[in-house]
RNA sequence: GGAGAGGUGCCGGAGUGGUAACGGAGCAGAUUGCUAAUCUGUCGGCGGGCAACCGUCGCCCGGGUUCGAAUCCCGGUCUCUCCGCCA
């Protein structure tokens, strides 16, 4: 969530920034800054209660040790008015931080101000594009029909066992599955993210670090009687590494990746967004996490773009990057760039990553700081960004490279799945 | 799942109702002068102040009792030991 130190430091540039968004925060800002003011001037009064009743703590203590009981007594009559007075005020000060809080959860992150203004998806601004998507060739498959041919990927089995959205891969389909987590990673470890094997599942507190809650309880699987829900991305456990900590500046950048499984109910979707490897309740990733310093964090995720390229590079697919306009970006980014590569069959463009830099919105949550050359305390930037994610890795190439015969495996992913070709049988 | 013990600062570790001993590490400053020693300081949140600084809260978390809670009470959580179950 945002600070209310920017809020109330910078409130008409955050005011600026979030109507590129269409989100009007102009009420709700106000309102927090106004409650901020009555905290605050409650708190100066709570404070003070507080002395007085420590000082008359201490003397009660004194007079008693010094076998004074009566004085004691008479001094203890004086601490009730204090006593009702200073839990009035407590409650207050509880009722106002809880207001102020809810009230935050609710605003978005302010976009950068390189980010465009618009409504939807027809507002992002394609930033770079790589390889041919014209050429549509249209003997060829879409992937679920190869899937399906070649044995692959099995969705009515996984239909079966568990439902809709959670296929079963087997065979060279399972070993190309295995091989591309193994090359996205082993690109990750080169570029120096250490390598984690998270949980798979996640505690309340770690969903609002990260901001999956409260605004998308829904989108997670949520088990109730352990009061834990099955991850989305591995952003949420890996981010949550550095909840309540307090880093050294110098080790900034921190660099962690992960591959997990990732669980999402998906409420809401339909029709052909969902056909094949499309869209999934369950699906393989690789996730690259830093945290920067703010001056740094920028250059940071560029190079985590430059990364996500050449992972798009080395597997020869057609694809283009966006960088979202405030109204399609996620509620807790303030700039994100969007891989999409080109489906060849379905003519469509496929979204595989997205790479944001949240600058101190997570990290206000998380209280992640480091202590500045300055001597105080600052919230870092937090970025991550799909490096990559796979179904529809694997949908675009069972359908870039098809020939007439079968499927080409790319050079570099050959060594980590062990074939060169999945042949038409 | 059952029983017991425990959680104090960066680390070790005292503290059974009077407002966090002591020892060590790292860092900073001062001082001595040289394989270093000594002294002082050292954390976080919130609020106030130009600032030095002041107030308040923080002894796993959340409540409660009390003039006053690390200490007593209730709930939770995590760790350890034993038993049970188990890949």
């Amino acid at each position: 969530m945002l600070t209310i130190q920017s809020l109330r430091e910078e409130k008409h540039r955050i005011l600026a920034a979030l109507d590129k968004r269409h989100f009007d925060a102009r009420e709700a800002i106000q309102q927090v800054l106004e409650w901020d003011a009555v905290r605050r001037k409650t708190q100066a009064k709570l404070d003070d209660t507080l002395a007085q009743s420590n000082v008359l703590s201490r003397k009660i203590g004194g007079l008693i040790r010094e076998g004074k009981k009566e004085e004691a007594e008479a001094v203890k009559a004086q601490t009730s008015s204090l006593k009702a007075q200073s839990s009035e005020l407590k409650e207050q000060m509880q009722a106002l931080e809880t207001q102020i809080h809810d009230a935050l959860c609710h605003i978005p992150n302010a976009p950068h101000a390189d980010v465009a203004a618009g409504r939807s998806a027809e507002d992002n601004v394609e930033t770079f594009r790589s390889g041919d998507a014209s050429t549509l060739e249209h003997h060829k498959k879409p992937h679920w029909d190869i899937a399906e041919q070649c044995q692959l990927i099995d969705f009515e089995l996984g239909a079966k066992v568990t439902g809709a959205g959670f296929p079963f891969y087997r065979g060279k389909g399972a070993k190309l599955q295995r091989g591309l987590i193994r090359f996205f990673l082993e690109q990750a470890d080169t570029a120096g993210y250490e390598e984690f094997i998270p949980p798979h599942m996640i505690n309340p507190d770690s969903g609002f670090g990260t901001g999956q809650l409260p605004d998308k309880e829904g989108q997670m699987y949520h088990m109730q009687d352990d009061e834990l829900y099955m991850i989305p991305t591995a952003e949420v456990p890996l981010t949550n590494i550095y909840r309540d900590v307090m880093v050294k500046e110098d080790d900034l950048p921190i660099k962690l990746c992960g591959y997990t499984p990732c669980f999402r109910r998906e409420a809401g979707s339909y029709g052909k967004d969902v056909r094949g490897l499309n869209r999934l309740h369950q699906f393989d990733k690789v996730e690259i996490v830093q945290f920067a310093h703010p001056e740094e964090s920028y250059a940071t995720l560029d190079g985590m773009v430059e990364h996500v390229k050449g992972l798009l590079e080395a597997l020869e697919l057609p694809y283009r990057i966006l960088r979202l306009c405030g109204g399609d970006m996620g509620f807790t980014s303030a700039m994100t760039y969007d891989f999409e590569v080109w489906s060849a069959a379905q003519e469509r463009w496929l979204e595989v990553s997205s790479v944001s830099n949240f600058e101190t919105y997570q990290a206000n949550r998380l209280k992640c700081r480091y202590k500045g050359n300055d001597g105080k305390t600052h919230l870092v930037h937090t970025l991550n960004g799909s490096a990559l994610a796979l179904p529809r890795i694997v949908a675009a190439l069972l359908e870039n490279h098809q020939d007439n015969s079968g499927i080409r495996i790319p050079s570099a992913i050959v060594p980590h799945c062990g074939f060169k070709r999945i042949d038409f049988s």
